[in-house]
DNA sequence: GCCAACGTTGGC
DNA sequence: GCCAACGTTGGC
């Protein structure tokens, strides 16, 4: 079992879309980045992914679970990007922002920091178990 | 294969 | 709105 994150700008994709039905599994798509793409190629079924907004909100706000292995990305002509399904999997009561991740001196190496425009990365069990007690869940 | 020019993302 | 960082494109 893997963790990652998952970037999405609210206006386009939000947490209230992606939550509003928890049974039902959405296609993720349209990254169109090569390093994002072969990380969504190696989620497995059952992997747990952060739900992270960017724009103005600039945090984790929940956590999906991967329901579908990589596919052919439909809204891409070139046949270069492939697509994963996730479902909701839970809230979290306690955002966790970008603010707060950067003060965690643990969670310094995280590709968030290192990396703001990468859409999808992993995220070490370490770091996972780090930012789910500071979101006061338990994924 | 290099690199300049240009485009995009996302934090500030 | 700006710009740093990164990615892509195309001329050579």
């Amino acid at each position: 079992m893997n963790y990652w994150l998952l970037k999405t700008e609210p206006e386009e994709w939000s947490w209230q879309h992606q939550s509003k039905n928890k049974k039902l599994p959405v296609a993720w798509d349209g990254v169109r980045n090569f390093q994002a793409r072969n990380f969504l190629q190696k989620m497995n079924v059952g992997d747990l992914c952060f739900f992270y907004h960017t724009g103005s909100e600039k945090q984790i706000v929940g956590v999906v679970r991967v329901t579908k292995r990589a596919f052919p990305d439909k809204t891409d002509k070139t046949k270069k990007f492939v697509s994963i399904m996730v479902q909701f999997h839970s809230d979290l009561d306690h955002p966790v922002t970008l603010e707060s991740i950067k003060k965690n001196k643990q969670l310094k190496d995280l590709l968030l920091l290192k990396q703001s425009r990468l859409s999808v990365m992993p995220i070490g069990l370490k770091c996972w178990k780090i930012i789910n007690n500071m979101g006061k869940i338990n994924a």
